[in-house]
DNA sequence: GTTTATAATACTGCATCCATAATTATGCAA
DNA sequence: TTGCATAATTATGGATGCAGTATTATAAAC
């Protein structure tokens, strides 16, 4: 059997390297995508590197400039300002609406996840943690069965991921989040969606003030 | 000077081309895209046309299958039902937005861009109805003042264009959809956000009905 | 020493070419 | 005639090469 299962393209592996270098800010915003050096890093000719940079930049992670290369976008306060409410917003409905649909199972399967996430933080095991905040996001968001919603958000949580300050004040804040995950739950456990939604709402934004408290620590107007 | 103002890349012209052709359907869902010929057709070698096809793949217009080619997307009647919700949603919200946002001059733009709009009903001018619909919409989105917001709905929009019953069916029901502009700009002008909200928000899903009772049409269920 | 003009360099964007895999056509056997 | 195996054709994906433009370096003038 030479069947491959997945038959990916040269261009969508090389985006998705990309990607992850993008995420662990190994090519912090700003920088210049070296067409040539990154094909030879990575031993292939430049065609497939220039379509998967097509790709990424669809997605809003890197930004084309005719004539003038490739570079990873930096997303302004302004941005940061614009896409929290936006999520929010969606996230909340996906709340309200996962509370409609779930069952007891899906529930049950919920609760779960949130555990490995009260073990993480109870472990300091920040990756660990960060992996389970964003698998119970998702999981309410399929629930609420909407794929393209979820399409839209995940592309949005993409480029939230460019902002180094995003993680990091997930980090600091992790027993609040803690907490109000435990209140997004309970609202699903309790079968009210206007509370979850509005949990869920409340959990975004304040995520949204801790980044902006993190801006002023880092880079204060009045030193 | 002989600086170009807009210095785009072939590829990026070619993607803008090849989205005219399906949205007008020239290209309907479905259609395979013959690469060789189209670079024929356009005078150019596939590089370029390959970049574009990779735009439009992340634009949702069309899918691009491995080592198995390219085709117009074909959109599911589940992906309306997906996708009609999500942009009450977020057009909802730009309305009641735009409702705290607008000046007193912003709210008398939009009147004007509402009376071409009954203009071209009166006048039966379709394609100028069309126009002034999108304009319609868009400017409430613009007066919302969120970017990302702007971005994700003009992205499912185009999504939407590749139904042809989509169009169809605005034409079926141009006067509901006066009406129901009306509704929205007179919630605008008594500067009420939750019932601009509400009426862009049924606005959208009296489209989805509309569409539905269409298919039902097109493809009864019992013959 | 600073500024401007010019030359050299380097990179982007596109075209062409080639290898491999998929599809279609052909022939043979049942 | 139908089904399967094999050969021919065709299209996709990637590599290489080249022209044009932006950037940088160099030199000259003020």
């Amino acid at each position: 059997m030479t069947h491959r299962i997945a038959p990916t393209a040269l261009y969508q592996e090389v985006a998705e390297r990309l990607r992850q270098r993008i995420f662990a800010h190994e090519l912090p915003p700003g920088t210049w995508i070296d067409e040539q050096k990154l094909a030879e890093q990575y031993g292939i000719s430049r065609t497939p590197l220039r379509e998967a940079l097509k790709v990424l930049a669809s997605e809003g992670l890197v930004t084309l400039k005719p004539r003038r290369g490739c570079y990873v976008t930096e997303i302004s306060a302004d941005d940061l300002d614009d896409i929290f409410p936006l999520m929010a917003l969606l996230e909340g409905r996906c709340a309200a609406e996962a509370v409609r649909r779930a069952t007891r199972a899906d529930v049950e399967a919920l609760a779960a996840i949130h555990e490995t996430l009260e073990e993480s933080a109870r472990e300091g095991r920040i990756e660990a943690f960060f992996e389970a905040n964003q698998l119970f996001h998702r999981r309410i968001q399929e629930l609420a069965g909407n794929r393209w919603t979820l399409s839209v958000i995940q592309d949005l949580r993409k480029v939230l991921k460019l902002s180094r300050l995003h993680s990091l004040s997930l980090e600091g804040r992790l027993q609040q989040s803690l907490d109000e995950h435990r209140a997004i739950l309970a609202a699903i456990r309790a079968g009210q969606p206007a509370a979850a939604e509005t949990a869920m709402h409340d959990h975004l934004l304040s995520g949204r003030e801790a980044l902006a408290k993190m801006q002023h620590d880092t880079h204060p107007k009045a030193a």
